[in-house]
DNA sequence: TTGTATGCGTTATCAA
DNA sequence: TTGATAACGCATACAA
């Protein structure tokens, strides 16, 4: 059981009772609290003693109302799949395991009208310390002036730098996009097929960006029939396995935005009666669940997503310490993604 | 934009402002924020009236010092499975969008030594009006007894009730289990092996019981060769299917305890060469992304977890306002389950 | 380096 | 049905 030497009447101590134990005022208590520089060695450990034997924690209710700020850091998000939220929300907790700053879910819908208003009178009423943008809705510029103007740090994870190094967290699909693709053309494949993300997003581009990349660095085209159109779901994947594959002559691989809609590429494949990887390849993005659990397991592009979570979090936390400035500046803002490989990719027949 | 009529010198209005615009007393203005009756309809209306042209929202911090009870609830969890977390969390969001709760996630480890303070800990800093459990840590007793003790309303959510009806949400994957397996027996199947999930999981138990119920029903019986533990992972389904599968007399269906050891049996029947269903239908549970982006898509079971998420969050609400009570005797906690059929159930062959 | 007085914005007590 | 005043627990300005 938790030890909790109780301060009196079964409640828990306040600053007072430290402050009565310790022989100070309550103020002297708040630096040590705080961390302030101008207190002597002495009182300090004689307050830190009375801390402990009394159990005090600070009332975190009132901290914030004086500070005028909750000690919570805020996630914003907009579900694009859940798996990412949830690893990235595991990133942040490792960050702030030991501080004692709490972690605030928000969930927001971006083709709501009112998007802008929810998320700022969300963030006038609790007040974080600070707020993370999960992507698509951390490419929206009106949401990082929001957080400006509410003077809440923000930090925008995205596939790519979207802001300065303080107010960004990002990877580099592209590059990494490229390198998959470039083993692809290794191994021989000459028709490569792409499925794309949907429209307005970031990482869309990105991804199509190093595919391309890839591909004129070979000196290959892409011909309008590999190039497919998609939305990040399994159905848009579908849609794109049926077209490609009943081509006269369809690609020997492809390369699918993400793991999800590679699932539906691969669905149409097995129906059509097809062998993956030996009549086609297929590479995806996300390194989600699904691909390890289809079968054959998906190659694709880890997302260092939990990373990027903790990152995002060190970066709201030194931040707002001030002094601990140094994580936020220290560390290259871009984490990079990596290439996974596994079962769904072979060279090309004959 | 949002339309904020502003107090004075830019900052937020507070209840003083309002007071002085209506001429009433802050102690008044107060009441008519948390609806007391003894208010006269005349001063509630002037003051209703000054809240709206100021655009005055109550601060959070100040009414959490105060109440000595902080607007959130917090969703306690240990990461069984991603989609069912944030399916949840949407559920919860759903029921307090309109109200000025916030959602606190708190990620926690079952595994820890630790955990029982941890939570305390996180309890009585965080003090939310209310707490979610999802299981496997619902099934946890002392957990629910903390919450008791640190007066913070509890709902406990799990495949079967493991509380009174006011701090539970519970499915019914028993019965449903016991339907589904009931249908493979009725297309004609007598050898149905099963994977179990893993040891002291409350739904694991569940849904053995579930499919012990339908074989006993139709007078079969489970050989020891057709039953395989499992701990809900994809490997696990691996293992068993390499068991099964390599029998001299193979089941001709299975029924697996989650989706994705449920993929794990099917990755194994591919690399084995047969063919799903028509060799070897496998039922899974969760209805998770996995169950449709696996080839042939699964059959499952659909756990209602989003509307028990609201369910959830209702009754805590309910219960914090008091008056509406009502809702969380109301309704029935138990929420159905459903069995879908997809693609990976047929005949026996021959 | 430390203490005093006061503020943060709300609710509770108790009297009117 | 209302209001004056005291909590709530901590932080800041300004003195000492």
């Amino acid at each position: 059981m938790a030890a909790r030497a109780g301060g009196q009447g079964g409640k828990q101590p306040t600053i007072n009772d430290v402050a009565a134990m310790a022989g100070v005022s309550k103020k002297t208590v708040s630096r040590v609290i705080n961390r302030s520089e101008f207190i002597s060695d002495k009182t300090r450990k004689s307050v830190q003693q009375a801390i402990e034997t009394l159990g005090f924690v600070p009332n975190p209710q009132a901290r914030a109302l004086a500070f005028r700020r909750n000690f919570l850091i805020a996630l914003l998000h907009d579900n694009p799949n859940a798996q990412t939220v949830l690893n990235f929300q595991q990133g942040v907790l490792d960050a702030i395991k030991d501080s004692d700053l709490a972690l605030l879910v928000r969930p927001v819908d971006r083709g709501s009208d009112k998007l802008l208003d929810d998320v700022r009178l969300f963030l006038e009423k609790q007040r974080p310390i600070g707020a993370m943008l999960l992507p698509p809705i951390s490419e929206n510029d009106d949401l990082a002036k929001i957080c400006e103007d509410l003077g809440v740090r923000y930090v925008r994870v995205g596939s790519a730098p979207l802001d300065d190094a303080r107010h960004c967290v990002s990877s580099n699909d592209r590059e990494v996009v490229a390198e998959a693709v470039g083993k692809l053309i290794a191994l021989g494949h000459r028709r490569i097929g792409f499925v794309r993300g949907p429209a307005g997003f970031r990482s869309a581009a990105e991804r199509e960006e190093g595919f391309r990349a890839a591909l004129a660095a070979a000196g290959l085209s892409l011909p309008d029939e590999l190039y497919a159109p998609g939305n990040y779901r399994y159905t848009a994947g579908v849609e794109a396995g049926e077209a490609m594959l009943s081509l006269e002559e369809p690609p020997t691989a492809v390369f699918v935005s993400n793991d999800e809609m590679a699932a539906g590429v691969m669905s149409v494949a097995h129906g059509k009666g097809l062998s993956v990887p030996a009549d086609l390849s297929i590479i995806g993005f996300d390194d989600s669940p699904t691909a390890t659990h289809i079968w054959p397991a998906l190659s694709t592009v880890r997302w260092p997503i939990r990373e990027m979570g903790s990152r995002a979090a060190r970066t709201l936390v030194a931040d707002f310490l001030g002094s601990g400035a140094k994580a936020a500046d220290d560390e290259n803002p871009v984490m990079p993604s990596t290439f996974i490989e596994r079962q769904s990719v072979a060279p090309p027949r004959g």
